[in-house]
DNA sequence: CTGTTAGCGCATTCAC
DNA sequence: GTGAATGCGCTAACAG
């Protein structure tokens, strides 16, 4: 009453166990009689292969292996959502790492990664570590790069680009009249680092940029470190009369702040918000927020893993721009206001 | 300049290759002088053991399987955080399975995770259909059902009781003087089931409970769900002056609803929200929630898992209520307002 | 305390 | 299109 092998599942089929093999996994090269053999055994014995023992044989797992930076920010977890959404049915696994926002941690956990001897590999934005782009380059698999299209691959990417996102929202508040609009941002890893650039680069452009307007602290985000962030803006700059924020969390706590301050969204403070995670829309009044495919990434880059084991991708397909979206909402809408 | 093997490292330190492997798994099984010997030529070399082939070998892997309902909620985010955090350095690899709420997909996917041979597996809740819990049964590895306290495990269990935890927070609110509590609920698995019974329990001592003050959904929790709840509840019961919700997100929907209609927290409206998630503590006014130890669950699991991963937790370390925590604010104070 | 022998279950390579 | 032999890298069981 133990695990059925290959060897037992042949035996009932009347074949030789290596038939059962590629019986299963290349059934083109086995003849129709064959297969359905096979097939019949297979079920009959509820035969379920043995990944270790594949493993080992073969050399390489059915293992795709996922880096993230962490699990409670929503962006990484709508990602994996995805992730795992897209690897149903394909046979492959997911193997996460989280690396709490650390390069150093991604450098010690790859080895192990590495070490399940994965058939592709993901990874979150491009700004991994020498040492980690070594070994990245050196794995013998496919690997896609999330989130982040501000630089080349490595290998293969798919994202947006996080400073013409921001660009584009804060040369949408500058349209719509604001013109001392300030930035809130925390945790500032890279891809926020590319949304301040981004803010920066589109008020440069219209001569509006003052460095003063720009606030962040290295503390993660949150609701409450967004209310804060707003309460130093305004003690330097009381004359802000816009922000943009670095994500949803922060321009929540920011509106929050506003309200406790009786400051009048848009009117007195404009808003704009970042991922567009569901809060920021719901609000009174409803924050503006560029809506980013998170979920989107997360499937594409298990697809483009999973096409280019069987081979590298063309060119064109290696890179994958999936933009933005931003939507504009009443915290944005001066117009409306008079 | 391939992987160097056990053999390797029994060369370069001239020992045998078994002695290697006891010298890294059973340190205390083998002499001072030897494993000084081994771990030198161990780093010399590089060497890292072959997961693969030490899963065939000795039929047990080094995985600890997780399943959970779904990343995007940000309750599993935290728990798998702290599974996360307590699996670092342990030597034990986690692998998630999401089965997005389904008692159905977790019953396809245990066998899977099954046949990674596991050595322990982390479950969500205690509500898996019979097929699952035998399969569970069967599994020649410890099994820890996190959440959820209120049934008895099948082998161990870490979580809170939600009935109790409802209870509680209704208990609060008929103190502080509500007499017309609505139920919010979305999703409704079984977990919002049993918050939804420790509602009723608290109302019905009390002699308060109407059938007509719950408003559920099936679909999927959301703030924006918790508004429409709200105007839902409304329109049967206009009378209604305290909503109990069953997560955050929904006392934060509703609460902007309120805004929207211009009903004062907690005069007109009192909220309570459940699990503390953070936005709901920065909203203005802030509301109250009760406070689940997510982190820690996840932690705990973890660890309860690899302690008995070494032979059965006795009894009374089986079951752990890590409780709950209602954190009273201004949404609920009555008392601060007339 | 250390070494020898013998597989774990499968996939690769080569025959037929 | 199918099968036989061989070994992946490691550990269990036993021997010394």
């Amino acid at each position: 009453m133990k695990k059925p092998t290959l060897v037992d599942v042949g035996q009932e089929a009347g074949v030789s166990a290596i038939t059962v093999s590629r019986a299963l996994r290349q059934p083109e090269k086995v003849s129709d009689s064959m297969r359905a053999k096979v097939n019949a055994a297979v079920k009959k014995l509820g035969y379920v292969p043995d990944v270790a023992a594949a493993a080992l044989a073969s050399k390489r797992s059915n293992i795709i292996g996922m880096v993230v930076p962490s699990f409670s920010n929503n962006v990484f977890a709508d990602v994996l959502a995805g992730a795992y959404d897209a690897i149903e049915g394909t046979g492959f696994t997911i193997q996460i790492g989280n690396v709490n926002y650390s390069a150093l941690t991604e450098e010690t956990l790859l080895p192990n990664l590495l070490n399940l001897r994965p058939v592709g590999l993901i990874v979150a934005g491009v700004d991994q570590t020498r040492r980690s782009k070594e070994l990245l380059k050196m794995a013998a698999c496919p690997v896609v790069q999330v989130m982040d299209t501000d630089s080349d691959p490595l290998d293969m990417i798919v994202g947006f680009s996080h400073s013409d996102a921001a660009a584009t929202a804060v040369g949408h508040m500058i349209d719509m009249g604001f013109r001392r609009i300030g930035f809130l941002g925390a945790r500032m890893d890279p891809r926020s680092q590319k949304r301040m650039a981004g803010y920066r680069y589109a008020l440069e452009q219209r001569g509006l940029f003052d460095p003063a307007l720009q606030v962040t602290t290295q503390s993660s985000s949150s609701v409450s470190v967004g209310g804060h962030l707003l309460a130093d803006l305004l003690a330097i700059a009381p004359d802000c009369d816009a922000i943009f924020c670095n994500n949803d969390d922060i321009a929540v706590g920011a509106a929050f702040e506003c309200q406790r301050r009786n400051l009048a969204i848009p009117r007195d403070m404009g808003i704009c918000g970042f991922n567009d995670l569901g809060t920021a829309a719901e609000m009174h009044p409803r924050l503006s927020s560029v809506f980013t495919p998170r979920f989107e990434i997360g499937r594409r880059a298990v697809e483009m893993a999973v096409r280019a084991i069987n081979g590298p991708l063309p060119a064109e397909d290696r890179i994958v721009d999936l933009g933005v979206e931003l939507r504009v909402r009443a915290s944005t809408n001066l117009a409306n206001v008079s």
